[in-house]
DNA sequence: TTCATTTGACCATA
DNA sequence: TATGGTCAAATGAA
């Protein structure tokens, strides 16, 4: 209806350039975690993550390829305009201004989105959050996070009791706001819902609570003596309600019926395992005997570029979930190969703990030598693995290197 | 009429 | 090829 360079795109141009501005903003005022409400289960709160502002800094990227396409849709529409000509009709221009000619900008945007890979792994921050809700009946929802949010989907998982709602931000037709959530309840806890929240919002809506804020990256202050003290902690993993075998390898392979793996990669630094609630279970799915959890209790020390003794946010809280059960999973898959290569390296551990009950198993995952590792079942540890160099003091990175 | 939800189908990824 | 994520038509509620 309306002519393509018309009002409404050049709105439209104006709306997402004040969407880039407003990333912009973000970016460089690194403003605070917002937490008043508690709800952010994460700890620390000084500043934002590094993964957060790469992902405020893809989106304004992002922003300015949009621009860039509405306004090459709008001169391409003047340009026809002007000619006389609509459509692809004749015309002494390339086929691709031919195609463009006769395309309104948000048909540039509409085929943008068609081209954008449905899934485009570690593309924006993601994150989980635990809530909890009074009651356990099948009704209940997890309590507003704040924002308004449109239900586009539902789907079964496979080893999942509940299926996993889908949504995305209301305003992302009318704002291009990237932000979406997936609700996943607990197969073992009613009350409990799992919140994957994934891109930040960058629509004006204004929120009601301090929700869907990316957590905060892991400390990076003088923390010795806090990370000497969770240090042990820190290499536990808890398992509840496990009855099968589960072998922990380095290999960083994922899931396999009767077992589960996680990468496993040296801590040769500080290790500050955020509270219960910043976790995610790691299920163990239907085919260990009814389901149940574990709650894998350590993040894992890889370096930053910054020199900092810490896995970089996505590795401490991003996860995935694959069969039914739930993965830690490294954002770039370069940076966690290299984690896991450099895990190699250091002959890092294995562990293989066998479980008998459904009951908790602890494990840490450490050489014996080393520390003590309190085991409510079974765990085997190889003694011919080497004492990893990265316990040496001398190996260390960083504030543990202190400690 | 508009907007949200439901649900089956489609598609990309591992 | 199995699975998860998204789309879009159908439906319902306000």
């Amino acid at each position: 209806m309306q002519d393509a360079a018309g009002g409404g795109d050049i709105h439209l141009l104006l709306t997402i350039l004040a969407d880039g501005e407003e990333q912009a903003r973000k970016l460089e005022l690194g403003e605070p975690v917002a937490a008043a409400d508690g709800q952010s289960s994460y700890p620390g709160g000084h500043r934002r993550g590094e993964e957060y502002y790469r992902g405020v800094a893809r989106q304004l990227q992002c922003t300015f390829t949009k621009a860039m396409a509405v306004a090459r849709a709008i001169e391409a529409a003047a340009g026809a305009g002007a000619s006389g000509s609509r459509g692809t009709t004749g015309g002494s221009r390339s086929d691709s201004a031919d195609e463009s000619s006769g395309r309104t900008a948000r048909d540039v945007l509409h085929q943008e989105r068609q081209d954008v890979p449905k899934r485009r792994k570690g593309a924006l921050p993601r994150w989980t959050e635990k809530f909890r809700v009074a009651d356990a009946n099948l009704e209940a929802t997890p309590e507003d996070d704040g924002f308004s949010w449109r239900k586009y989907g539902q789907k079964d998982i496979l080893g999942a009791k509940f299926p996993r709602g889908y949504y995305r931000c209301t305003y992302r037709n009318a704002q291009g706001c990237p932000a979406t959530k997936q609700v996943q309840r607990s197969d073992t806890d009613l009350c409990v819902f799992y919140v994957t929240y994934q891109g930040v919002h960058t629509c004006h809506q204004k929120h009601r609570r301090g929700g869907n804020q990316p957590p905060p990256p892991a400390p990076s202050q003088d923390l010795s003596v806090e990370l000497l003290r969770n240090f042990n902690d820190g290499l536990k993993v808890e398992t509840d309600e496990l009855a099968a075998p589960l072998t922990f390898e380095q290999n960083g392979a994922y899931g396999a019926a009767g077992q589960f793996f996680f990468p496993s990669v040296p801590f040769h630094a500080g290790v500050t395992p955020p509270p219960d609630d910043a976790f995610l279970p790691v299920k163990s799915g239907a085919q260990l005997g009814g389901g149940g959890g574990f709650y894998p209790k350590f993040v894992s020390p890889a370096q930053s570029a910054v020199g900092s003794s810490y896995f970089s946010m996505a590795h401490c809280y991003d996860y995935e979930q694959q069969g039914g059960q739930f993965f830690i999973r490294g954002t770039g898959s370069s940076e966690l190969d290299e984690v896991v290569s450099a895990a190699t390296a250091a002959a890092t551990t294995t562990a293989v703990a066998t479980t008998a009950a459904a009951t908790t198993a602890v494990a840490t995952a450490v050489h014996p030598a080393a520390f003590d590792y309190p085991l409510y079942h079974h765990v085997e540890l190889d003694p011919h693995l080497p004492l990893a160099p990265m316990f040496d003091p001398a190996s260390m990175h960083g504030p543990f290197r202190n400690a």
